[in-house]
DNA sequence: TGAGTTTATTGAACGCGTTTATTAAAATCA
DNA sequence: TGATTTTAATAAACGCGTTCAATAAACTCA
């Protein structure tokens, strides 16, 4: 059983050929980045996203399933900017600081994108099953996050953090600062009093907890 | 400036009474109510709520002003439900367990109901600015929750928690509560571990640190 | 060449949430 | 009574995300 097919030579029309598609691909991209932009993400239709990269609606749905997906591959470069951001937090920090300033870091950056922080984490339309994990397949995701991780091993070695499984640890404290995020953005109208008070605080309760 | 209007005795044809007009709500949110059990909130149409309440799909609008309100009027049950949950831990717990475990409620609550989670907190939707704060209209809401407030001051009688504002400590740690909460609904994909591990520990992380 | 085969492309449609222009209804007034 | 006024009620429409049947294109084979 030979599994050689170097010219498969097969019948009809070829596939689109890779570069092609990627071509298109980038041009859906740039269309909708632009437009999310200028309009936001609701404000957005993939009508326009189409006009916008010059093809038809159903041709979006060729090189994308849905609208969302378009989205996912923009919040890779969300993401690229959150680690920017915790690694200039790290550059300008050492020793027992580093951990706060990376946790404020971390929800400050949500907190100056509200509209992205939404159209990541508060996904309502799940439309069924277990929808073919986006983090899994997502190249970086929230949380490879190697300084994060890193710098809470070095405070376990300062002997600040108990000495439990680094992972873990970033998971514990990766909720407390979501938590955060989610309640001052999308429950803005509750009095959670003065924010900086209330992210200092948690964040300090949270690596108090963590000795 | 005489206020009575006894007999307004208006011209034209008068406005819908007070309880015609409850009538047709409480008809309509029935409706809901059944079809969201049945169907899912993201699988609904208000088409099919306006036929189950046995009118038009613009009558539905003379009610509410949109899809999002019928549900906010239904959660006030769900709300309902958590305080429910919450005063049953209570009364089952005493002395310093009892912070523990109303936390660990809190959080099971929404595991629990995963779809009504999403459909209260996890909106993407905010057509535009402030939205006149459905938490401030809203009877009774997440948080005004006295058993917790309750709790948090018995713990800081005994010295397990620092006496600062028991409502501050209070968002505190409901900061950290939601915070597992959306990761675990809503990142699914994500390897938390396990997840009675990641609940327990990040509560007693919490709580360790408000000591 | 033309017949056959496979893929690309998209116009048209579906049901959705929501708005609005039109019509019907219910009251008062002369 | 009918004219007038005010409100209720909804059919029709809009743009949306998405699907799909139909058509066009690009290739091989005889």
């Amino acid at each position: 059983m030979s599994t050689g097919r170097s010219q498969p030579s097969r019948r009809g029309r070829p596939a689109r050929s890779a570069e092609q598609a990627e071509a298109d691909r980038s041009r859906i991209i740039a269309s909708a980045r632009a437009l999310f932009a200028a309009e936001g993400y609701a404000g957005v239709s993939v009508r326009k996203i189409a006009a916008g990269a010059g093809c038809s609606p159903a041709a979006v749905y060729t090189v994308f399933p849905s609208k969302r997906r378009i989205l996912h591959s923009i919040w890779e470069a969300v993401f690229s900017s959150l680690m920017a951001a915790l690694e200039h937090t790290h550059a300008q920090t050492t020793g027992p600081d580093r951990l706060e300033a990376l946790c404020l870091s971390f929800i400050d950056f949500w907190l100056q994108r509200p509209d992205d922080y939404r159209a990541i984490f508060l996904i309502e339309d799940r439309p069924q099953g277990t929808q073919d994990g986006f983090f899994v397949d997502s190249s970086a995701a929230l949380p490879r996050m190697a300084i994060l991780r890193q710098s809470i091993e070095d405070a376990q070695r300062r002997g600040e953090i108990r000495a439990d499984d680094p992972d873990h640890i970033g998971n514990v404290l990766l909720c407390g600062l979501q938590g955060i995020a989610l309640n001052l953005i999308t429950i803005p109208e509750y009095p959670w009093g003065d924010p900086e008070r209330l992210k200092r605080d948690t964040i300090r309760t949270l690596l108090a907890g963590l000795r």
